[in-house]
DNA sequence: AAACAACGCAACCGCGGCGAC
DNA sequence: GGTCGCCGCGGTTGCGTTGTT
């Protein structure tokens, strides 16, 4: 037997989320905490299934969640933790306080991939792309240096010098990528473990009320 | 100004892992 | 050991926004 759905699909909401659902959300959460996303929608009275609730709240809701543009770094260490992880957008996430692993999967596939793509550098691999298509064309448009090109191409303007800097980096990948890993994150189930306790719950929770001024009284 | 295309982000879906019973 | 139910993850889709023709 297949599994059963996560909830009773009937008479449930989907799609984009009111700000009358983010609030009654938001504050049931700050005030009881979560127990079990089943009970979130059931106690907090939201046409919604619980995991949608748990998906709004870690991705859009939680106060310390970090907003705005990736940088350049982080760009680059993101790119660095693939090359380890692969496709494992929670543990890459994990690196980085305040970004969702959803924020950092989009970012991958819109414009990262993009990039090494135009770089000569397989994104799945991140090994060297040898004569194909997309290398091809994203020569040219390296060679050209035209900025429309480059911008077609998902490169922005700033990006001639990285383009040699990020081809430097990958002739050398293996040893740049573990010995900068290794200093920045000694071992890794250490560094994973110190992220847990910043996010965790219990953390976060304590310093609520002066992260989140907003009325308490709904 | 309108139509169309491309892009980026939020949200959904289905599956696997894991603990409880 | 098997089954059930929940949580979390990764892949995918839908749609609003922005850019181009």
């Amino acid at each position: 037997m297949g599994r059963q759905p996560c909830c009773d699909k009937v008479g449930l909401k989907r799609g984009p989320w009111t700000i009358e659902e983010d609030q009654k959300l938001m504050n049931f959460i700050l005030h009881n905490g979560i127990q079990c996303w089943r009970l979130v929608p059931k106690l907090s009275g939201l046409l919604r299934c619980g995991k949608s609730c748990r998906l709004r709240w870690m991705n859009y809701l939680r106060p310390d969640l970090k907003r705005g543009a990736f940088t350049e770094a982080e760009e680059d260490q993101i790119i660095e933790l693939h090359s380890r992880l692969g496709n494992k957008w929670s543990k890459i996430a994990a690196q980085f306080p305040g970004r969702t692993d959803n924020e950092i999967k989009n970012h991958w596939n819109t414009r990262i991939k993009k990039k090494l793509k135009a770089l000569g550098i397989d994104p799945l691999t991140h090994n060297r792309i040898e004569n194909t298509e997309d290398f091809e064309s994203a020569k040219e448009a390296t060679a050209s240096n035209s900025s429309e090109n480059l911008l077609k191409n998902g490169i922005s303007s700033r990006e001639p010098d990285a383009v040699s800097d990020m081809t430097l980096r990958t002739d050398k990948s293996e040893s740049f990528s573990s010995s900068r890993m290794d200093e920045t994150f000694p071992q890794d189930e250490h560094w994973i473990d110190n992220m847990d306790y910043l996010l965790s719950w219990d953390g976060f929770t304590s310093n609520l009320e002066e992260i989140f001024p907003f009325d308490s009284h709904l």
